[in-house]
RNA sequence: GCGAGGAUGGCGGAAUUGGUAGACGCGCUAGAUUUAGGAUCUAGUACCUUUCGGUGUGUGGGUUCAAGUCCCAUUCCUCGCACCA
């Protein structure tokens, strides 16, 4: 963290925060759920306070940089998505009192066609700019916006609301005086919390328009020519593509569907601004810096220190980790019990030695999530917080599996702290995770999720006192797609509890007597082999449940081949350590214990993966289907290597086949060799 | 509204360089074993049809010798984002 705050990562500032006035604490964004704090269910408040952030900011682009990474689509488009990257102009407007209000804008191109410009209500010119006689209004609007949570004020298909403040505005690009309003539409927290309103080509600003009965100006004139852009007619603002009209210099440029520059008449608009010093090129995103201060007691606690005369310096080095005092009082002051902790708050100031007062707030535990595999390297370091030589050797992680919740959260902060830690010239390593894979969740049996409250916990622990762990961990990864997830069902169990017990009897139990049929060696070493070659492809996929089924066919086909001959040849042998060895990862248990039966006394969970052979899959004649007109009519078996003229020739001779062959001719034949043959008939 | 993913038997699901739809399991049916039940084993199990055969992967079209898979349109479901300027 001092790391991070000589390097200006970490900073301290004002900032508009979640309040929980029960709880007395800040929350997350995530911890507001519809206005209210996750605990206490209180309404939230805005205020303004001294936090501590992490310029994630900084690191916007880089973040936005997936390059190289296996990560889920999906999880790339959430955090592309929260990142909100835009890309557009900042636009300097003169209020009529002289005061700069900077707007962004994604189509600067229509700067000609504002004709009013709309300020956040917390936006901080609204109480300089506000006439006399507009005052009571705006000041009673400002109040009820502050009362709404953002949730309320996001809510879909609300009505436009606001009110006009009394001043004027100057667009620098035609010198005309257009009113200022405010309204909650536009937030404080995107942007600069100011807009300049567009209301031919906005949807927001034409609704607002039409309520409060404002000027509308066409500035693309459509290039559908039965789209009406008379805005007497128009019910809807005009956004599409088209040329260029009542925009002065950009009378006639081409306005297309592309963003940014490569937009011919926002490239040119841009120009115009930049040349005419009323504006600039600019990117803007959504992603705000990462607030890290809590008041709450459990938590890491920030090493920083106040000094009447040095100002916020950093803790010692060698006074590192500020821990945590254990004797608190935990009093109903509703205030955090390190802020009333004497011992822990007066200290001595680190640069002139005089006293001086800890910082009481803890950080976000997402802090100690964000790194924690690099600690995990070094995790009895003492004089630091990992080994930087084994955090250039170990990482980045090369798998990594995790909830979908995880995708902006964990995974965003994991990446931005890698990125730091690169700066801070621990390592060299760019990405936190190489490859990404997010496992489904199982819901309770009425599909809903588990919750003591819903009544539908299915407990793990009493599954395991009932049928074992290894049967319980197996079904997990039998009972549906792992990524997907789905609801539990209790009866399936039942068929993978069986399916372990035919395992376990298969080689422990004694065999009968019976006859070898021929060509039972072929057909287990074909079997072993196959279930080698798709489980292996199964677990690279992460398709743990055709992996478990692949192993139920090997059961199965053991199971037929089974007989006193048979368990004494080296196939059958060959195929009960690889049953075995493949079976390890799923039922790490019962696996051991066959594997020191079958006479090994070191463990299964040593060996190496096994490999196939690829010989061994091929048979000496396929099954192959025997279609007419693309309807199958007959099943042959043919020799692995009979020709195309041999295969056909057999086809046409299965009665069945004739049949059809009699009542027309043979338009085409196709053969698929190992799969299947079409004879197409007319 | 924007973006992503999905829809296959009674159920969970399998199958994509286009090539026999339903692997594997649950459930169900019948039989063997058992005093009985449970457990186990054997056989069967997409739907319609006595058979022949026909139909079938959300819906409607298309391409192809051949479509769950490719193309166009469309419905519904799930998830994410959303008055983002």
């Amino acid at each position: 963290f001092i790391e991070m705050v000589k390097k200006g990562v970490a900073y301290r500032k004002e900032s508009l925060v979640n309040w929980d006035p029960v709880d007395q604490t800040v929350l997350a964004n995530e911890q507001v759920i519809d206005g209210r704090g996750e605990r206490s269910g209180a309404l939230v408040e805005r205020r303004l306070m001294p936090q501590w952030h992490f310029k994630i900011t900084d690191y916007a682009d880089e973040l936005l940089d997936f390059d190289g990474l296996d990560w889920p689509e999906r999880v790339r488009l959430m955090q592309t998505n929260w990142i909100g990257r835009s890309e557009g102009a900042e636009v300097v407007f003169k209020s009529d009192q002289g005061d700069d209000i900077e707007i962004f804008t994604t189509r600067p191109d229509t700067l000609w066609g504002a004709t009013f410009m709309v300020l956040a209500p917390e936006h901080p010119l609204v109480a300089k700019l506000t006439a006399d006689d507009k005052r009571d209004a705006v000041n009673t609007y400002v109040e009820q916006a502050s009362r709404m949570s953002e949730i309320d004020r996001q809510a879909e298909g609300k009505d436009k609301t606001g009110e006009f403040i009394g001043s004027y505005a100057i667009n620098p690009v035609n010198n005309t005086k257009i009113p200022i309003w405010i309204a909650d539409y536009v937030m404080m927290g995107y942007g600069t919390g100011a807009i300049m309103a567009v209301p031919y080509g906005d949807q927001r600003d034409f609704e607002f328009a039409k309520k409060f009965d404002l000027e509308i100006i066409p500035v693309v004139k459509p290039e559908d020519e039965s789209i009406s852009f008379d805005p007497e007619i128009m019910t809807e603002a005009y956004a599409g593509s088209g040329t260029m009209i009542n925009s002065g210099p950009l009378d006639g440029a081409i306005c297309n569907e592309q963003k940014g520059r490569k937009n011919p008449a926002i490239d040119a608009a841009i120009r115009w601004l930049e040349e005419n010093n009323a504006g600039q090129a600019r990117v803007n995103y959504r992603l705000r810096d990462w607030l890290i201060s809590r008041q709450r007691y459990w938590g890491t606690p920030i090493p920083m220190i106040y000094c009447d005369d040095c100002g916020i310096v950093p803790e010692k080095e060698e006074n590192l980790p500020v821990v945590l005092p254990e004797d608190v009082a935990f009093l109903p002051t509703g205030e955090s019990p390190l802020k009333s902790h004497e011992a822990f708050i007066n200290c001595t100031c680190p640069t002139c030695g005089g006293p001086a007062k800890r910082e009481t707030d803890t950080m976000d535990t997402f802090m100690d999530s964000s790194w924690y595999w690099f600690r995990y390297l070094s995790p009895n370091k003492e004089d630091g917080p990992f080994d930087s030589a084994l955090a250039q050797q170990w990482t980045p992680v090369n798998l990594y599996t995790g909830g979908i919740e995880h995708a902006i959260l964990h995974l965003l902060y994991a990446r931005f702290f890698t990125k730091v830690i690169r700066d801070l010239g621990l390592t060299t390593t760019n990405e936190p995770f190489t490859k990404l894979r997010n496992q489904g969740m199982i819901l309770g049996e009425d599909n809903e999720k588990m919750s003591k409250s819903r009544g539908n916990v299915v407990n793990p622990d009493d599954l395991v006192a009932e049928y074992g762990a290894d049967t319980v961990r197996t079904y997990l990864m039998f009972i549906g797609p792992w990524s997907e997830g789905g609801p539990w069902n209790s009866q399936g169990i039942e068929g993978v509890s069986r399916f372990l017990r035919r395992a376990w009897s298969l080689i422990v139990e004694p065999a009968q007597e019976g006859k070898s049929e021929p060509d039972t060696d072929k057909t287990l070493t074909r079997a072993m082999n196959l279930a080698i070659k798709e489980v292996t492809e199964d677990l690279d996929a992460f398709q743990f449940n055709t992996a478990i089924a692949e192993l139920m066919t090997l059961v199965n086909v053991m199971s037929k081949a089974k007989n006193a001959q048979v368990v004494t040849t080296s196939s059958w042998q060959d195929a009960c350590k690889m049953l075995v060895t493949l079976l390890a990862p799923f039922a790490p248990h019962i696996s051991e214990e066959l594997w020191s039966r079958l006479g090994h006394d070191t463990s299964v969970h040593l060996e190496a993966w096994p490999s196939y052979d690829e010989g061994a899959l091929e048979q000496s004649t396929v099954p192959m289907a025997v279609q007419v007109n693309g309807k199958v009519r007959a099943q042959i078996e043919v020799s692995k290597d009979a020709s195309k003229d041999a295969i056909l020739d057999i086809a046409k001779a299965e009665p069945n086949i004739a049949k059809y062959l009699q009542d027309g001719d043979i338009k085409r034949e196709i053969v698929v060799p190992g799969k299947l043959v079409n004879l197409v008939v007319k």
